[in-house]
DNA sequence: ATTGTGGCCTGCCCGC
DNA sequence: TGCGGGCAGGCCACAA
């Protein structure tokens, strides 16, 4: 699913396309897409206004209305953002071969007659207005060397779980996580409280490196690890043949030889 | 409190 | 060719 480059494609995509239109109905093809935790009537809080800003933190696109409202839009891991049946981003898996109208959940009509819509096969991903924002953590395009640190605490959980938690860093997924380790050649399975000051801000470095490359590329799914994530992969850098592990809950792969 | 696990969903790919 | 099992980039509730 996406992450954050993804992500990121889909609020300029909304930023150039959604913003200024009067928004003129609600559509909730898939009720569980909606979270409501929070009550809020979402086509009373949006029906009748404009989008002004498209921002996004994490993995987390948030479009502020002109009625105080604000739309948060998750895409889970197969959700594609579409504006007048445009895509963000082309090339995703699961969802680039069939943009089928029966995976649509959520779709907003302009009175000028265009639509957004969330086309989502798997139903992972949510929408719900005036989200809490606060659940997410410093955003990865942001994080600085020392927040970083704070991310990582002294915990005993492993590095690869704490840069996933989105409560503590929102933006970086499991593909990212693995692409930024294997670069910053470190042990993903390694206790996050365990880093040394010195592999914190060489961390720091390369997650900023590498989700500067993904932007630039175009996708989360374009790292230069990502062709060997698969059985019998090997390293890109060394030819080691690569470990695949579960760590933190994910499919994790890394080089034994310089992920230390 | 922190950390780990299962579950949510659907579609694709592989092996039999 | 058909079918079952395993797997997938996210997140949440819950258990220990």
């Amino acid at each position: 699913m996406p992450e954050l480059p993804e992500v990121e494609s889909y609020r300029l995509l909304a930023e150039g396309a959604a913003l200024g239109r009067r928004i003129s109905a609600v559509e909730v093809l898939d009720p569980r897409y909606l979270r409501s935790g929070n009550g809020i009537d979402v086509a009373g809080a949006l029906v009748g206004h404009a989008f002004l800003a498209a921002r996004r933190i994490g993995k987390l696109a948030l479009l502020d209305t002109d009625g105080g409202a604000t739309l948060g839009m998750h895409f889970g891991m197969t959700g594609t953002l579409l504006v007048d049946d445009r895509a963000g981003v082309d090339g995703l898996l699961y969802t680039a071969h069939d943009r089928s109208p029966v995976h649509e959940r959520f779709v907003l009509r302009f009175a000028d007659g265009g639509r957004l819509a969330m086309h989502d096969p798997r139903r992972f991903g949510r929408v719900e207005v005036d989200p809490d924002e606060s659940r997410l953590g410093v955003d990865l395009l942001e994080v600085t060397p020392r927040q970083l640190g704070e991310v990582l605490g002294s915990s005993r959980a492993p590095l690869k779980a704490r840069l996933l938690d989105q409560s503590l860093l929102a933006g970086t997924g499991n593909l990212i996580a693995d692409e930024a380790l294997w670069r910053a050649g470190l042990d993903p399975a390694r206790q996050a409280g365990s880093l040394r000051p010195a592999e914190i801000r060489r961390l720091h470095r390369h997650l900023a490196a590498t989700i500067d490359l993904l932007l630039s590329r175009g996708g989360s799914h374009l790292g230069d690890l990502l062709p060997a994530r698969r059985p019998d992969g090997r390293c890109p850098r060394d030819g080691a043949a690569l470990e695949r592990r579960t760590v933190g809950g994910r499919t994790t792969f890394s080089c034994p030889l310089h992920q230390h």
